[in-house]
RNA sequence: GCGCCUGUAGCUCAGUUGGAUAGAGCAGCGGACUUCUAAUCCGCAGGUCCCGUGUUCGAAUCGCGGCAGGCGCGCCA
């Protein structure tokens, strides 16, 4: 609707170039917006304020002179007018919101659904958790975040690749392995120290009694005991984590192992594609790459002294394989912890000659957890964490996804038990449900009485007169652009709140039937009925698919 | 010291990328179920948008300078 309505702005201001009346010039940037105020009609353009400098009048006139010239063959717009400091604001008319309706009734599923960015390919890059324990609150935050932003951009029409990375290559599984196998020396030496940096949860104990049940570690040499606990271990953790996000509705189309970039000779053909552009040198004994040339604080050591490749290496070559896979864009999505490391992975990019623009990283603050008013503590070395799992066992699975939406992801959360458990208005969660199962039930309460929806909704629409029920069609004709907007902006968030937005006008909509009679979807009037069934049904579709956008079910009764 | 993020109602946060009178939930107070689901709705109250300054028709939003909080600055991963 923005778009026609641009097509005639564009055309009137074309007029008035042609005509003389406006001096000819490169348009300006400008919006069409729907204004917070409703006195402000439907739409509203700041175009003429953005013209009055270039053309030296006043906005006013300038509104008055696009005004005029406004043509509008097919009575799409009911009035234009001029307000403000030189705002136009537009009235659409109510036949062109009357077939929005019918359209969202027609594409159903499909509502929402765009053509914005047909084919692009986009990598997501999310989660990634290390295999070496549960995965946490922080974790499942990115998980969310990360697969909300995944649902949104394949409706808006991206080819998208989710993606879990698992550092398998280095020290930590190495370390899990020790931790694992010194929990079980303990069972017959409590004395035997534990690694310093080892993993202290209670996690590790239990999988010492079972690798000691499936293998007889006793036979083995201890180097060799280790390393079958370390890949023994990961391996379970692996399983472990994949059930875990699968619990949590979330999924992936590639679990790509660092070990594996190592077994195809990816690191050492990335090094050397940098030596040969000059992009690295040896000193001190150690391979640097020249990252200070392109944004980074200073050089980075890729190899070594001891010969070992660091982490960040192979984070360059995994980087380089992603481009090489052709994605026009790579989303990451890390821990705030991790914020200091974007830098020199944009200036790695760099020396490739890949634009820092192609990797769009996106960092989730920290996740703190509230019960009866108190924080509840965590520390991962200790051991001492919330699971997501056992948030997931205690709230369940919609309330946590959607309290994980409902903060941008730079901002930190503050998760409250007790609230998101409580079964009654408190909890944010149902209000969105509830307006879904509540339309559900007026559609059983319809059946009852033999009406049901019509079989072309735009005959009757226009029965639909109440300020109420224009407002929730403007919103719902709204989703669409929502979804390209997140897809642009990569704040899943948004949707949260637009939903519970339109959930309210629902809320408050339903309430004018307990006042007055007239007002109720169901009544005497079978046309009307049918109308705001017609109505009724919109919303429910709008909600759905929003809510399932947020991998959330949209439940019929409650 | 340098870098990133945050600062908006008592609390937790939105604010459509510079628009018109800054919003919601929770907490507080007062109301609405013989009714399509009261897991809802209506009303009241609540503001130095951290401070200062600049940019312009116009700033919570952009620039600069501060202040406060969080996080990060390894030949760790």
């Amino acid at each position: 609707m923005k778009l026609e309505l641009d097509r005639a702005l564009k055309s009137a201001v074309q007029k008035c170039f042609d005509n003389g009346r406006l001096k000819e010039t490169v348009l300006p940037d400008y919006v069409i917006e729907v204004p917070n105020n409703p006195d402000h009609g439907h739409f509203a353009t700041n175009l003429p304020m953005a013209l009055a400098s270039s053309q030296k009048r006043r906005p006013i006139e300038i509104a008055k002179t696009i005004v005029d010239h406004l043509s509008d063959s097919e009575g799409f717009i009911e009035r234009a007018e001029i307000a403000g400091p030189g705002f136009i604001n537009f009235v659409v008319s109510s036949g062109q919101w009357y077939q929005v309706l019918s359209g969202i009734i027609t594409l159903r599923d499909d509502y929402g659904k765009s053509e914005m960015a047909t084919g692009e390919e986009v990598l997501v890059e999310f989660v990634s958790a290390n295999p070496t324990g549960p995965i946490h609150l922080g974790h499942g935050r990115g998980a969310a975040l990360g697969d909300t932003l995944c649902r949104i951009l394949s409706f808006t029409g991206h080819k998208v690749v989710r993606e879990f990375y698992i550092n398998d290559a280095g020290l930590q599984i190495r370390l899990l392995g020790e931790s694992i196998y010194c929990r079980w020396r303990q069972f017959s030496e409590p004395g035997y120290p534990f690694p310093e940096n080892g993993y202290q949860g209670g996690y590790v104990k239990s999988l010492a009694n079972e690798i000691a049940e499936e293998f007889d570690l006793d036979s083995l040499q201890q180097e060799e005991a280790v390393s079958r606990c370390a890949d023994w271990g990961s391996e379970k953790m692996l399983t472990e984590l994949k059930r875990d996000l699968a619990d949590f509705r979330v999924q992936f189309d590639v679990w790509q192992k660092e070990s594996d970039l190592y077994a195809a000779g990816l690191i050492e053909a990335s090094q050397e594609i940098l030596r040969e552009k000059g992009q690295s040198y040896e000193k001190d004994g150690a391979l640097w790459i020249k990252t200070s040339l392109h944004g980074d604080d200073k050089d980075r050591v890729i190899r070594k002294g001891d010969g070992q490749y660091t982490y960040f290496a192979s984070d360059i070559s995994y980087h380089m394989e992603k481009w090489k896979r052709g994605f026009s864009k790579a989303i990451n999505i890390w821990g705030a912890d991790h914020h200091g490391y974007v830098r020199r992975v944009k200036a790695a990019l760099k020396t490739n000659g890949i634009d820092e623009n192609w990797l769009n990283v996106l960092f989730i603050q920290l996740v703190k957890l509230w019960k009866g008013g108190e924080e509840i503590k965590m520390s991962k070395r200790a051991g001492h964490y919330v699971t997501l799992k056992e948030l997931v066992e205690e709230v369940g699975v919609d309330a946590v996804r959607f309290v994980f939406l409902t903060k941008s992801h730079d901002s930190p959360l503050d998760f409250d038990i007790d609230l998101v458990k409580k079964h009654d208005s408190d909890n944010p969660v149902y209000y969105v449900q509830y307006a879904h199962a509540r339309i559900c039930s007026v559609f059983r309460k319809a059946a009852s009485e033999g009406i049901t929806l019509p079989p072309r909704t735009d005959q009757i629409s226009d029965r639909l007169t109440l300020d109420e029920e224009m407002a929730l069609i403007r919103v719902m004709a709204e989703f669409p652009a929502l979804l390209e907007d997140i897809s642009r902006s990569l704040e899943p968030h948004r949707l949260t709140y637009y939903l519970t937005e339109l959930a309210a006008l629902f809320h408050k909509y339903f309430n004018l039937g307990s006042k007055i009679p007239e007002n109720r979807i169901v009544g005497e009037d079978v046309t009307l009925s049918q109308a705001r069934l017609s109505l009724a049904e919109g919303i429910r579709i709008v909600l759905h698919n929003g809510l399932d956008l947020l991998g959330i079910h949209a439940p019929e009764r409650m």
